[in-house]
RNA sequence: GCGGCCGUAGCUCAGGUGGUUAGAGCGUCUGGUUGUGGCCCAGAAGGUCGGGGGUUCAAGUCCCCUCGGUCGCCCCA
């Protein structure tokens, strides 16, 4: 999609799948999710919510508040945020008009619409912001890369002190320790202010034209265009240039180098291990002074910068509000995940039912035996279609279920239901005769609600125990 | 936008140099128990061999195109 397509085209692009094409369409192709997105099924996504959780605990704690923004936005933000000679912004917007005609794109980051919303609403400062939202670009998909993801952040809008970077950096160093993550490193930098960072551009950019001959191909004539990107460069040719190139470092004005100096104690204070790396350039143009990332050493893949943010002290101005300070970070949801699978950690099972209900009498007994326990704030599943016994019970211990309630034709007949422990709840798969008792109707949710509660020792009572074969 | 690799059942994969009705394991369903899951056994369902074209008496297999997936480059979480 490209800021030239117009609405009209849109009944002009072949339908995949319809007939009559010798295109290689002609039948049906099926659908799925588009390129470089994914379903997430359970139980995988109990991992996300598991992980969505843990960093709302975490951020809430430190002051943050939810916030909920749209998923497009005008076009605008992003090219006078994010800069409009930034590949993301350039050539991976999904960028759109609507049916009258605005123009708009989905959010290729988080952090512009933050501060969107701040300039809209001007809320008291200091603002702090959490989010947990999906991030698009139209790029081509790999390991760690998708078109769709999701970011787990937080932006703390109207605090210059670097102890608001402090503790953007610790919440986020807390959220990989809390997730089980041990090989990450943290890297450092600062990119300087717009007092001192323009003598440092040109000082790089004067440097690199003086060596331009000798940078990688892709480097040697689009280096002017973002002199800093040059730094990022792993090719050796650029590595060679830029390791003799200036230092931002001795062109700091002094407050950011006060600022940075600041930053750098603390984290030592706090003891937080840190990598400082003059390369790292984060990649939109409105970072300031403190920059960081996250590398996950476990991933092997090409993506393995986990999560990142830093200062971005005139990006509230730039987008049209009063000069105001600002820091945040935002972490790949999917990315984080995939570093815990490369180191083994985070696995959160699926949430299995604890109780499920075989019904032999046609499905009304489970119905109310199951909303009856549910409303005790109980995990139920039932069976449906009447299976026979045995099926149902297989699907009870599929479930994962602790107990199973039984009731048949003889349970109903005494208003009874029989109760039978389908697995240990400190489990192992023992292969001991399971136990399994009678109890009126009346007391079922009681006993339940008895059984499952002490659930470190045996579940059912061996002398209540109603003879297993 | 560019390049490498790969498409056979829901999943993971077998199917030398083309040769009958395309197989296995796992999963699913049913039965072995007139009301008892797991382990075991038996059976069943499930496939346009990604799609189209070509070569051939004959294509899952060879050729071309195409779609999809995956990994990498650029860039980024």
């Amino acid at each position: 999609m490209t800021a030239s397509t117009e609405a009209e085209d849109l009944g002009q692009v072949p339908e995949p799948g319809s007939a009559g094409s010798a295109d290689g369409l002609s039948s049906a192709t099926p659908i799925q999710a588009p390129l470089g997105t994914k379903d997430v099924l359970w139980p995988e996504s109990a991992r996300w919510e598991a992980l969505i959780a843990l960093f709302r605990s975490i951020v809430t704690r430190a002051g943050f508040g939810l916030l909920v923004s749209p998923a497009f936005e005008d076009v605008r933000l992003f090219r006078r945020g994010i800069g409009d000679e930034n590949e993301v912004v350039g050539k991976e917007m999904y960028e759109f008009a609507d049916r009258s005609g605005r123009r708009l794109a989905l959010r290729p980051e988080g952090t512009a619409s933050v501060v969107r919303a701040y300039v809209q609403h001007r809320p008291p400062t200091p603002w702090k912001a959490w989010y947990a939202t999906q991030a698009f670009r139209y790029e081509r998909p790999q390991a760690g890369r998708y078109r769709q993801h999701h970011q787990l952040g937080v932006e703390a809008v109207g605090v210059a002190d670097p102890e608001m970077d402090l503790e953007v950096i610790e919440l986020a160093h807390q959220l990989y320790r809390s997730v089980g993550l041990s090989r990450v490193t943290l890297r450092l930098n600062t990119m300087g202010c717009s007092l001192c960072r323009p003598a440092f551009i040109e000082a790089l950019l004067a440097y690199l034209s003086s060596r331009s001959g000798q940078l990688c191909g892709a480097h040697a004539d689009t280096f002017a265009a973002n002199p800093l990107r040059v730094l990022d460069c792993k090719k050796d040719e650029c590595r060679a240039v830029t390791s003799e190139a200036p230092r931002l470092a001795g062109l700091l004005c002094d407050e950011c180098s006060a600022h940075f100096a600041s930053v750098r104690d603390g984290l030592d204070a706090l003891g937080i291990e840190y990598l400082l790396d003059e390369r790292l350039v984060r990649g939109f143009d409105y970072y300031t002074r403190t920059t960081f990332e996250f590398q996950a050493e476990s991933l092997t893949s090409a993506q393995s910068a986990i999560g990142g943010g830093g200062r971005y002290d005139g990006l509230v101005e730039a987008i049209g509000g009063p000069p105001t300070p600002a820091v945040g970070f935002g972490v790949g949801i999917e990315r984080l995940l995939l570093a815990c699978d490369a180191e083994g950690c985070f696995e959160v099972p699926g949430p299995a039912p604890q109780v499920f209900v075989v019904d032999l009498t046609g499905g009304k007994l489970a119905r109310d035996i199951a909303r009856e326990l549910r409303r005790e704030g109980l995990r139920v599943s039932r069976s449906y279609e009447n299976r026979s016994m045995r099926s149902q019970l297989r699907q009870a211990d599929r479930s994962g279920a602790t107990l199973a309630v039984i009731v048949g034709p003889e349970e109903a007949a005494g208003s009874s239901a029989t109760l039978r422990e389908l697995r240990q709840p400190s489990h192992q798969p023992s292969r001991q005769p399971s136990r399994q008792e009678s109890v009126s109707r009346s007391e079922l949710a009681d006993r339940v609600l008895e059984l499952l509660g002490n659930a470190t020792t045996d579940v059912l009572d061996v002398t209540a125990g109603e003879g297993m074969p």
